[in-house]
DNA sequence: CGTGATCCTGACCATTTGGTCAACAAAGGA
DNA sequence: TCCTTTGTTGACCAAATGGTCAGGATCACG
């Protein structure tokens, strides 16, 4: 459903496209969409302005692909759930995986949180469309899991909520938690065990 | 610490500002402060632009009152914890306060949040100051009834930190949630039991 | 080497936007 | 009523910003 055979690309095209999605993500992952600007973008990604234009239609076209690109990425570790697992290792390695995303791509994380916080007008389709399946197809796995009696019974969606929810509130807040914090802690060492022992008291049967 | 001698105002000082700030929340919480633009909330307020302006010295100025006026009311429900309390109650009750919260205030949960992704800018001295030592003070109540064997033991910390993140997530995020979910939902309604037993099971001795 | 395609940029443009100001209107107190 | 204070606005401005374009530089390939 996704690639539409893309044109070609020489490697300049290759490495200049990259470049400038590498330096929007950093701008539009700092400010928003209508924060960041072209001039930004380009100066992140080391181009004059009239050349990132050049291989991007406009700043929205930017922000579209990046957002789409990323989309897979950010999903993946759910498909990866496995029906045929132990449910609390297999929820537990979802947990696991989703935040260390946080810990290792805040960025993308801020530019769905921004996304979504807008009203997701990019991705309105997406959410309604192919996420819901996704989730949905987690949801009656978990579900399945707690029918046999081998995983708590809870709200599957909101169970999957509460992962998205803590995760990437480590990523997306960071500042606010460090700041509570103080220094001297790394959130995301901190955060591991706790939402592990969090996930194995409530779905522990 | 927080007011320090507000100059007088008049009725329509009053009225007017009321009107304002009533429309920034609006605009910011939908497009945060860099896409929220003076005469948007001019036009949410049923003033003028220049009105606007005169009611208060710049845009900045606007989303600065919002933060520290809405900082109280959304730090209150933590300071209510009461120490002479029943733990496990104090806690579900500064869960539900908090989750009722993001269902009655919206707009404020997501200014907030835009505020924290774009580092905080008006927030920093606040939250390493004040919001931290309220975290703290309540954080020590938390650790002294786990000491005393009355709430299972976690760390303070995170256990706020996940109480944040699963409450604000219904707000912030609500339209990705109700795509998920599809129509005929009501995510708050559905949430509370779910958060509920999840803390009753992480926190009961 | 030559030449067509690709790549790059300075200069420019139209629009948006935060903010100002002079002048006018409305309150309000004596 | 008169006059000071307060409230309101149309017109305007400078800066920022997304985007364009003509022309020059560079590359790839026969």
């Amino acid at each position: 459903m996704a690639d539409q055979m893309e044109p070609p690309r020489t490697r300049i095209q290759q490495k200049n496209r990259d470049l400038i999605l590498e330096g929007a993500l950093t701008a539009f992952s700092v400010n928003g969409f209508r924060g960041a600007t072209v001039d930004q973008i380009a100066e992140a990604a080391g181009l004059s302005k009239p050349n990132v234009l050049y291989y991007f239609a406009s700043k929205d076209d930017i922000h579209k692909t990046l957002l789409t690109t990323l989309l897979d990425m950010w999903l993946a570790p759910m498909i990866r759930i496995d029906p045929a697992g132990d449910p609390l290792a297999e929820v537990m390695g979802y947990v696991r995986a989703k935040l260390e995303m946080s810990r290792r791509f805040p960025r993308e994380s801020r530019l769905f949180a921004y996304e979504i916080l807008q009203g997701a007008p990019h991705l309105t389709e997406i959410l309604g469309g192919s996420l819901r399946e996704i989730v949905d197809t987690a949801a009656a796995i978990l579900r399945g899991w707690m029918d046999q009696g081998r995983l708590a019974r809870v709200d599957p969606h909101h169970l999957i909520f509460s992962i998205w929810a803590l995760t990437q509130h480590y990523a997306d807040f960071d500042v606010q938690v460090r700041a509570v914090l103080g220094p001297g802690h790394d959130p995301f060492v901190e955060a591991d065990p706790f939402i592990e022992n969090l996930y194995r008291k409530m779905l522990g049967v």
